[in-house]
DNA sequence: AGCACGCCGACT
DNA sequence: GTCGGCGTGCTC
């Protein structure tokens, strides 16, 4: 066995470090064993990657120690981690560290005075599935080793259902199955769900546990105790060997993609680890990404399509409003309305009719606090954030929030500008929401989700809990209770101003903006029976013909999918091209420019030399469109071309370009980026 | 990530 | 004169 050994090594080094094998070592060492290296002047740790048949020409470090707590990385999970770490340019060590839990074994369990990571439940019989679930189920079923499937169903076709019986038939078989879902929706009800049919089979990882019950959890997996893992994008890195299936639920979801340090896309590392392991990858949505849908319609998905609520129940009828026609009604009108100017006689009187008949009613406005933005009436004055380029947001009466940084400040009424003006609020968010139903509904309990009010799980799940057992009669909320939520009481859903995110200069923002209505609809009735008047949802816009209203409230992804994709395809936007987003920030605006300046040029000279980059795009640099986050000007260049493994290349190419690098400049990549911003 | 080196401001 | 601020750079 050869004396060098290469080892990704926990710390942001691009490549891995070779060392040598001390001959103690001799015939100890594997591929994919966890060991402890000397880095500088500290010991790190990590994982071998191969013997090495040369030596760089310095003198090398030996290995430390084998970490023989740790068993071997299974072979495919480790190509996975390899290939995660080239395709998104993060260094492999880093990746490699992921795949460890935070602290050491525990050898003898305390009791701990946190709540069970999983509460205990009774048994839950298997229902008889639909003639569409089950034939979804035989469908996947009936493929051996890697495939991956879109489950396109609407909302409510009882999508997890499959899932369940899918884990089911993997687990008899004798292997173990992955769950993905997004952060949000791994609620102690859905949990629960999969506690109540799979018993003491269920691991869970997310980001809210502690370090000691994330490793508690860890080790459950690995020391193969538990055969199903539920959890957050990140939980992808548990190694779990004897993988037979991986299931991405809500696939669509944007925050499937890490946005820092390691900026992978959960669902698209979870096909390579179906890939990798020879397992069939299960991707489900109501909505799917166009990136899927494309992907379905040429074949290399398998779809499977689920028309039906199950026991029937309907779809909630969506009604649009145009606010423009209100508004002119309004002034032309000569009795003063007495409701907010947000607010459509039409949702007003539908909220009144539901809390008559007892039912609960959800407003969606996608913005928070009190208003996006204070400005002087005099000089036209608006008061931005010292750091970002943004407007500050107002919070309650005196507070001032930049929704970028950290930054706030007390709100004072004189303009600091002209100092003549009293700076007036402008626009509408959440906490404004809350004030005026208050006002116009003083008899109703109102709750608000957003980020101010619900900053924990612990929040989150006592919101749930007040929404179940009928505390609250109106939920305002952001984002937050967009998805996944399921209320049997919830039969209203207003979005009170569908237009946020209409006009944010995205290729992405009609699908966005398409999935959010649809999504956010999806929450009304989910419960009605076939007998009974179906869900609500009244949609107020200033765009009521914005194609991603008209195709949601026909409930048409597929006529949406085609308009959007024409629009694509022009442009050569994914999921036709594909793109690699560079960020280069630094405190000196100039150096930040040139240096900008010059990748685009190299990118534009290694184009003309290689055949093979002839059809790359390079757009830019231009400024960021936040050209300015916590003190630090900000450029962008976008790479764009028909084959990522071509972007890949040329990318690394810029990047081991060190010289083109000056101090105080730093560069980031994004692969498939989802927001340009 | 750590950990050291290095070059400017207020302290015994 | 030194202690220490954190910008910059390297780790087989």
């Amino acid at each position: 066995m050869s004396r060098f050994w290469s080892v990704a090594v926990d710390a942001p080094i691009d490549e891995a470090l070779t060392y040598l094998a001390p001959p103690s070592f001799e015939g100890l060492l594997r591929r994919g064993q966890a060991v402890d290296v000397p880095l500088g002047k500290r010991i790190a740790r990590g994982v071998l990657l191969g013997p090495k048949t040369e030596a760089p020409s310095f003198s090398l470090k030996e290995i430390t120690k084998i970490i023989d707590e740790y068993p071997l990385l299974p072979e495919p999970f480790l190509k996975w981690l390899e290939w995660v770490a080239q395709y998104y340019f993060h260094p492999v060590g880093s990746v490699t560290s992921l795949a460890f839990p935070p602290l050491k074994k525990m050898i003898a369990p305390r009791a701990s005075k946190r709540a069970a990571v999983i509460k205990a439940s009774g048994p839950s019989q298997a229902p008889v599935l639909t003639a569409e679930q089950r034939k979804t189920v035989d469908g996947v079923l009936a493929h051996k080793g890697f495939s991956t499937h879109l489950v396109f169903g609407v909302t409510g076709s009882g999508k997890t259902e499959i899932y369940m019986h899918l884990l089911q038939e993997i687990l008899a078989k004798g292997q173990r199955g992955l769950v993905l879902v997004p952060e949000i929706s791994l609620t102690p009800q859905l949990i629960q769900r999969f506690a109540a049919r799979f018993g003491d089979q269920i691991a869970v990882l997310h980001s809210q546990l502690t370090p000691r019950e994330r490793t508690n959890q860890w080790w459950e997996i690995v020391d193969g105790k538990k055969n199903i893992l539920i959890g957050a994008r990140s939980a992808l890195f548990c190694p779990i060997d004897n993988l037979g299936m991986v299931i991405v639920d809500e696939e669509h979801e944007p925050s499937f993609k890490q946005e820092e340090k390691l900026k992978y896309h959960g669902r698209d590392c979870a096909v390579m680890l179906g890939k990798f392991f020879q397992c069939p990858v299960v991707l489900g949505s109501a909505t799917p990404s166009l990136e899927s849908w494309k992907n379905s319609q040429e074949g290399r998905y398998h779809l499977h399509r689920l028309f039906e609520r199950v026991e029937g129940r309907s779809l909630p009828n969506i009604e649009i409003i145009d606010m423009r026609e209100l508004k002119q009604q309004r002034s032309l009108s000569e009795v003063k309305s007495d409701l907010p100017s947000w607010l459509s006689p039409q949702l007003f009187s539908a909220m009144k009719e539901n809390l008559d008949r007892k039912k609960q009613v959800a407003l969606f406005l996608n913005r928070r606090g009190m208003a996006p933005m204070v400005l002087c009436p005099d000089c036209g004055y608006i008061h931005e954030c010292p750091n970002c380029d943004i407007s500050l947001t107002l919070h309650g009466s005196s507070h001032l929030v930049c929704h970028y940084c950290d930054y706030h400040e007390n709100f004072k009424e004189l303009c600091p500008d002209c100092k003549q003006g009293v700076m007036t609020p402008l626009g509408l968010g959440t906490e404004m929401l809350e004030q005026e139903i208050a006002k116009l509904f003083p008899a109703a309990r109102i709750a608000r989700a957003d980020r101010d009010e619900i900053t924990s799980r612990a929040d989150l799940e006592d919101l749930i809990e007040r929404m179940e057992t009928g505390e609250i009669d109106i939920l305002i909320g952001t984002q937050m209770i967009a998805k996944g939520l399921d209320f049997t009481q919830l039969n209203l859903v207003g979005l009170v101003l569908a237009d946020v995110g209409f006009n944010i200069p995205d290729f992405r923002s009609p699908e966005r903006s398409f999935q959010l209505v649809t999504q956010v609809s999806g929450r009304a009735g989910r419960h009605v029976k076939i007998d009974e008047e179906p869900g609500r949802v009244i949609v107020q816009t200033y765009n009521p013909s914005h194609p991603s209203l008209v195709f949601s409230q026909q409930n048409d992804f597929v006529g949406f999918a085609q308009q959007e994709l024409v629009h694509r395809e022009a442009l050569l936007y994914p999921p036709f091209g594909r793109l690699i987003s560079l960020r280069l920030q630094g405190t000196d605006l100039e150096k930040v420019q040139a240096t900008s300046q010059q990748i685009a040029e190299m990118a534009t000279q290694l184009k003309e030399k290689f055949l093979s980059y002839e059809k790359i795009e390079v757009l830019g640099p231009a400024q960021a469109p936040l050209s300015r986050v916590r003190g630090k000007f900000r450029y962008h260049l976008l790479l764009k071309g028909p084959e990522m493994k071509d972007l890949n290349k040329l990318c690394r190419h810029l990047l081991g370009n060190e010289k083109l690098f000056p101090s105080g400049v730093r560069i980031f990549a994004d692969v498939d980026p989802l927001n340009l911003l």
